[in-house]
DNA sequence: CAGGCGTGGAC
DNA sequence: TGTCCAAGCCT
């Protein structure tokens, strides 16, 4: 990308924010917890809370399917509290990072009992609920209360590193985002402007290939092209390996609850044994196998985490066993991906 | 406050 | 294959 870039005086915030707006009303994503622009409503705060949560660090694609599970199993705040933990956690299988179905649950419980079903329309009283972070306070008290909140998500950063051509790599450079970003809040559609810029972030000012020749800042950005957010160098990711147990009993699969806190907390699991750097012989392993059964190799899955990669054997053996759950094929959907791998290669499904 | 905390898709 | 993520939060 080669276009020339003549930057507008930085004063220049009135004439940016109506170029972008503009390009807004007609290039809004329709997204099932939106209202369309100058619909004249509202959307609602159940709706927008709960697709914020599911959208960090989560795909739009990804996300949308357990929106709409989610609202039409329990549309309101209130009979989302409502629910059974192990429901909700089930339902949350597979989406990922299980703090936020723990603390989802946490918050609709505080709204109900301390809101009275009603979700609080400041970004302070957001901000005090489990789960809710700066930028879901911000997101939440502009989308759905057209507060002029300073809603920056990796989006906005990536934007304003372009617009201003940033050289402080990320993630050191969030607090200079943060500033370029609130120079441009206004009292007008804080809720729109909101949206627009991370619209424009996720579907023009993308990450790679940036749709520059389109887009409608091009003659404010400083950038014209993805040379910014500079970004540190990340740690490499090491590898642990581990042993998962799959002990069946006629056509179930037995299940157990992980602890609450901590990686995958709260779902249900197969039994594994610990997740190591060194891999497991199967003399190790079999020593802390949970029950003595006629354990036989049925394969291994590669799995990438955010911070290690798991290389995970699955030993089989037809058994009985106390203190687990028995489910049967349909409900291992109820497990994090990476236990549905294993069980899937286990079974030779 | 740096690191823990998932997943599936793009390239 | 490996690399980089995608609308962060919590401790």
């Amino acid at each position: 990308m080669a276009l020339s870039c003549i930057a507008q005086p930085m004063s220049d915030v009135a004439a940016l924010r109506a170029r972008l707006l503009a390009w807004y009303d007609e290039n809004a994503r329709a997204l099932p917890w939106r209202v369309p622009p100058h619909s004249g409503r509202r959307a609602d705060p159940y709706f927008v809370w709960l697709s914020e949560v599911m959208l960090q660090q989560t795909t739009v694609p990804h996300a949308t399917p357990y929106f709409l599970t989610f609202t039409s199993r329990w549309p309101t705040v209130s009979a989302l509290a409502a629910a059974p933990d192990a429901d909700v956690m089930a339902a949350w299988a597979g989406l990922g990072y299980y703090a936020r179905a723990r603390n989802l649950l946490a918050c609709a419980r505080a709204v109900a009992a301390d809101h009275g079903g009603v979700v609080p329309d400041t970004e302070e009283g957001l901000r005090a609920l489990p789960g809710v972070g700066a930028y879901t306070a911000a997101a939440v008290a502009a989308i759905a209360f057209d507060r002029p909140a300073n809603v920056v998500d990796g989006n906005v950063e990536r934007v304003m590193a372009r617009l201003y051509a940033v050289e402080t790599p990320l993630p050191e450079a969030k607090p200079e985002l943060k500033a370029l970003a609130a120079r441009l809040v206004a009292d007008d559609r804080p809720g729109d402007w909101a949206q627009a810029l991370m619209d424009l972030g996720a579907t023009v000012c993308r990450p790679k290939s940036p749709l520059c020749t389109i887009c409608p800042l091009l003659a404010d950005c400083a950038a014209c092209s993805d040379a910014y957010p500079k970004k540190s160098p990340k740690a490499d990711r090491p590898r642990r390996h581990g042993v998962a147990w799959l002990l069946t009993k006629g056509g179930k699969v037995a299940l157990v609850r992980r602890p609450p806190k901590g990686l995958l907390g709260g779902m249900l699991a197969l039994p594994t044994t610990d997740w190591r750097a060194m891999p497991w012989t199967d003399a190790e392993a079999l020593a802390v196998a949970p029950v003595s059964a006629a354990w036989k190799g049925a394969g291994s899955i590669e799995h990438v985490f955010t911070h290690f990669a798991l290389t995970l054997r699955v030993m089989r053996a037809e058994s009985d066993a106390p203190d687990v759950e028995w489910t049967d094929r349909s409900g291992l959907e109820a497990m994090p991906s990476v236990f549905l791998k294993a069980a899937r290669v286990g079974l030779g499904l």
